[in-house]
RNA sequence: GACCUCGUAGCUCAGUCGGCAGAGCAGUGGACUUUUAAUCCAUUUGUCGUGGGUUCGAGUCCCACCGAGGUCACCA
């Protein structure tokens, strides 16, 4: 890495010259020390004293010799704006908390240091320290009596006032448009808030967090398609996880009774602006609870997480319109709605084959109930209230094998996803715990797919002996993690919430990584 | 995977009807002790995504490929 050669790039090289060029004649090295008793830039900015400023200005004024009653500071931060005047250089400076100018007076410096001050580049870390004080225009700064550089920074920086645009290029160099575009920072820190605030939530309410497996040798728990990959002292494939469910219900059979993990899956398909092939969710499951239950915790924590970041009431925008988060949500019930929408029971398959016609690819062989859950996205959901989020209550349990369906009406089981601002947030089963009743639908789902699916899938056996050794009655939950960070920063892609999306590689380098 | 749009300097972007490759910022040299995207003088920067084709002539038109953005599909 040390060794890899410095881009032939003009603005490089000429970055790499003044480096150089200080090191031979500043006595410098570039790249600082630890440095101790640095405060934040906003800190820095609350200790300006008005009264100290007007009282040191008065006596420069009258050319008295009085002590210096401003206060004194040490910041660091990188270097965004650079003007020099003379002998004066202006500089502002960025660090998380926000900017705060830098005025160096060569009077004020010693040479070498006014000498750095002068020809600092955009995207220099500087140490400062000095009194806060006012220019004459009024901005408050720092009165720079120290100055030492804490790194060079040798890439060009982008444009000084639009930063970086493309959202590729933002997504790829993202620690140039974290400082380039402060409101990234913004919604990055709210994302880890956010995170935060659910784990501590969760843990006040007695889940325990655990952590499973995210190799599968066998992948399970959602249809999505997996990743895979080999253990090569085992000598044996695995698969990246899809989800963590059937680990986690066998922590449930062993007696754990509130369990939950905020992890990665995986999933092999497609990219867009709500997904993301490796995304973070968190899946619960509780003991002797049910799918009501985990409603009531979902919603329970997704408003006191929304409150707590608005800090109160909370109707926070996204995109186009404001959703409501305060306001209990709305709840239905997948038949009614059905109904409702469409103007004929989904159990009446006829109605259901002919209304669902080119909607999906094999319309004809297709299960009724799978027609009707597909009318139900293409008819029924675009109807929610997207600034409501929105419970749909008991979904037909042939599109639900890992659910118990209800005993007087085995066709609906005990299900609900959550909808808000457009996108599913996520779901919930009242767990299916009948070990023969799972194997069946296991069979079942596996006689249903392709060659090419059915190289990926195999019955869970280990998930089998888990049910067959008794897992008490279970609501279990999951919920997309970026998704409910993306609602609540108001953030339409999903590359805005996630640090480094995944990109394809940027050149043949990237492809073929040398051994770093 | 399909379709639509886009790809011009390090960054942000112009480039008309097919006729010399442009601006601002950034960079370099200089002036300036109160700037606020500082200003002023001087000055450097290009595989116009890649490859092919049409044409006297292509950044511009056509084809293919690569990459991106969007729409859809996939994702119980």
């Amino acid at each position: 890495m040390s060794d890899a050669a410095p881009k032939p790039d003009e603005l490089f090289k000429a970055r790499l010259d003044k480096l150089r060029r200080w090191r031979n004649e500043l006595e410098i090295d570039g790249y600082g020390q630890r440095t101790d008793g640095l405060i934040p830039l906003a800190e820095a900015r609350a200790m300006f004293d008005e009264a100290a400023d007007d009282a040191w200005r008065a006596a420069e004024d009258a050319e008295e010799s009085i002590d210096d009653p401003r206060p004194q500071v040490l910041v660091a931060g990188r270097c965004v704006q650079h003007r020099e005047m003379g002998k004066l250089a202006f500089l502002v400076i960025r660090d998380a908390t926000g900017d705060l100018q830098i005025s160096c007076s060569k009077g004020d410096l010693d040479t070498n240091s006014f000498r750095l001050a002068r020809k600092l580049d955009y995207g220099d870390v500087i140490v400062a320290g000095g009194r806060m004080g006012r220019t004459r225009k009024g901005e408050i700064c720092v009165w720079a009596d120290r100055f030492e550089l804490a790194s060079k920074s040798l890439q060009p920086p982008p444009e000084k006032w639009h930063g970086l645009q493309d959202p590729e290029l933002r997504a790829r160099r993202r620690h140039v448009d974290l400082f380039t575009n402060p409101e990234v920072l913004q919604t990055f820190t709210a994302r880890s808030q956010i995170i935060s605030s659910i784990r501590r939530r969760m843990d006040a309410r007695g889940f325990l967090e655990v952590e499973t497996p995210m190799m599968h040798p066998v992948p399970g728990g959602a249809a999505a398609r997996p990743f895979t990959t080999h253990h090569n002292a085992l000598g044996m494939p695995l698969f990246l996880r899809i989800a963590p469910e059937l680990y986690l219900k066998k922590l449930i059979v062993g007696g754990l009774p509130k369990v939950y993990e905020i992890n990665r899956n995986f999933r092999n398909e497609g990219v867009d602006r709500s997904h993301n092939p490796e995304f973070t969710a968190m899946e619960v499951y509780e003991a002797f609870s049910d799918h009501h239950g985990m409603a009531d915790l979902t919603e329970s924590i997704c408003r006191e997480v929304a409150e707590e970041l608005s800090g109160g009431t909370a109707v926070r925008p996204f995109g186009e319109i404001e959703i409501d988060w305060s306001s209990p949500f709305v709840r239905l019930d997948w038949r009614d709605t059905f109904t409702k929408v469409l103007g004929f029971d989904p159990s009446d398959e006829a109605k259901v084959r002919q209304a669902a016609q080119g909607l999906v690819e094999n319309a004809a062989t297709a299960d009724g109930w799978v027609l009707a859950n597909a009318l139900f996205e293409e008819r029924v959901e675009p109807t929610f209230d997207p600034s409501r989020p929105t419970f749909v209550f008991d979904y037909p349990s042939v599109i639900s094998p890992l659910t118990r369906s209800y005993a007087d009406r085995p066709e609906y089981c005990g299900r609900w996803d959550l909808f808000a601002g457009g996108m599913e947030l996520g779901t919930a089963y009242t767990e299916l715990n009948d070990p023969l009743e799972q194997r069946r639908r296991f069979e079942e789902q596996l006689g249903g797919m392709d060659d090419e699916m059915a190289k990926e899938r195999t019955l869970d056996e280990s998930f089998l002996d888990a049910l067959e050794t008794g897992m008490p009655p279970t609501g279990g939950l999951g919920i997309g993690i970026d998704r409910v960070v993306m609602l609540l920063v108001n953030a339409t892609s999903i590359r805005d919430v996630i640090y480094f999306p995944l990109l394809r590689p940027e050149s043949a380098s990237e492809e073929n990584p040398c051994d770093e």
